[in-house]
DNA sequence: ACGTTACGAGTCTGACCCGTATCGTATTTC
DNA sequence: GAAATACGATACGGGTCAGACTCGTAACGT
């Protein structure tokens, strides 16, 4: 919603105003869609409009076109980060890595693996979708530092490794569907204590 | 190449055989537009056939459909495996995660990214998928199943987590761009020695 | 020589889609 | 009530593509 009235001194313009249940409803209909397996490039302004219930004319009137849309329609994806409890700093990093492309909106899940390709395309995508995951890299950063000062985790690891280490299992898992013989829901556990362990023999 | 000539009492049929050029081009042609980045989809016969120097009904004879030839392209990209070397464990690790996306064919690299939708919408190419990884998998498996016999690494160690744990930050990094401070060409030796031992303080 | 099959190139029909324009109608301000 | 703007619906020209088809030609067996 780059342009929407909004804007403080609003100097209420005449004729009817935009629908906010057009609004709602265009961005549903996209997102339900990707969700229901349609991918991006699939993904049709004439086939939002149907789903939405809204004409052709309506969508164009607020974006500019297909990319303009996705762009706002992710954005509303993106939902609440998970918030560390700041006790155990094992607890922190299962919850973490359990919250890895484990949304509020469910839909989420489905539609991530969609953006694989577009990531690697287009500097715009590559950009909306860093924003997404760049606050949830800094929150566990956040909590591998905090391991660090309280002593928990030894001083000289490697935090950036260390959060790939601990997001990629779960992100090929989720995405991917890596190894269909590994169990998802416990996977959280036991990557965070196979990477706090280590696996040489001592 | 389902249903091609090869086998042993061919009755060697009548009139002109298949051009093997021609199978060779469209193939190549196939690979090399998704390479250049084209996705899955936005693939269509005719550019592969103009991109091969072949018509479209020589296309439409050999396969059934862009899904059919996807398949086979696929087949063919998948190429050699990385051979671990036998003596450390650590170094034949750091082989198989280094080479992780990384085939003999350079535009492996390109296409991977585009599957990862297709992934999760057809059994078909969720089985092609595991077809090319699982072999892998089975690799790194043995590794660490001899580095458990030889007591470098722990016996009580999950073997299924820790391949994920290995394979997981190469992958997100190669395939997702998942964070570009990541130095990727130093991350599988410090992928693995991370693994090795572990981050929590001893 | 002759039948058979493949070849590259091209045509044709029917989809589907984009983005714009135009209906008649609804909602708002002045 | 009049002007302005929104609405859903639909039509339009322009584009791409799938598949089936047709050419004239080329390569193979008998």
């Amino acid at each position: 919603m780059a342009d929407m009235t909004s804007t403080a001194d609003a100097p209420r313009s005449p004729g009817r105003p935009r629908s906010i249940r057009a609004d709602e409803a265009i961005i549903e209909a996209t997102l339900d869609l990707l969700a229901e397996g349609s991918t991006i490039e699939a993904l049709s302004i004439e086939a939002i409009a149907a789903r939405a219930g809204v004409g052709k004319a309506t969508i164009y009137r607020r974006w500019a076109g297909k990319d303009a849309l996705l762009l706002d329609a992710l954005r509303r994806l993106k939902g609440v980060m998970a918030q560390p409890a700041g006790h155990s700093v094992r607890d922190d990093l299962v919850l973490l890595v359990g919250a890895i492309g484990k949304n509020v909106d469910p839909r989420a899940a489905k539609i991530m693996p969609c953006l694989a390709p577009a990531v690697n395309r287009s500097a715009d995508q590559f950009q909306l979708y860093q924003n997404i995951i760049s606050p949830r890299r800094q929150l566990m950063r956040e909590v591998l530092r905090r391991g660090i000062d309280e002593g928990v985790l030894r001083a000289d690891i490697d935090v950036e490794v260390t959060m790939a280490l601990l997001t990629g299992p779960m992100l090929i898992q989720r995405v991917l569907q890596w190894n269909p013989d590994l169990d998802e829901q416990s996977l959280p556990d036991r990557v965070v204590d196979a990477v706090l362990e280590g696996i040489r023999a001592r």
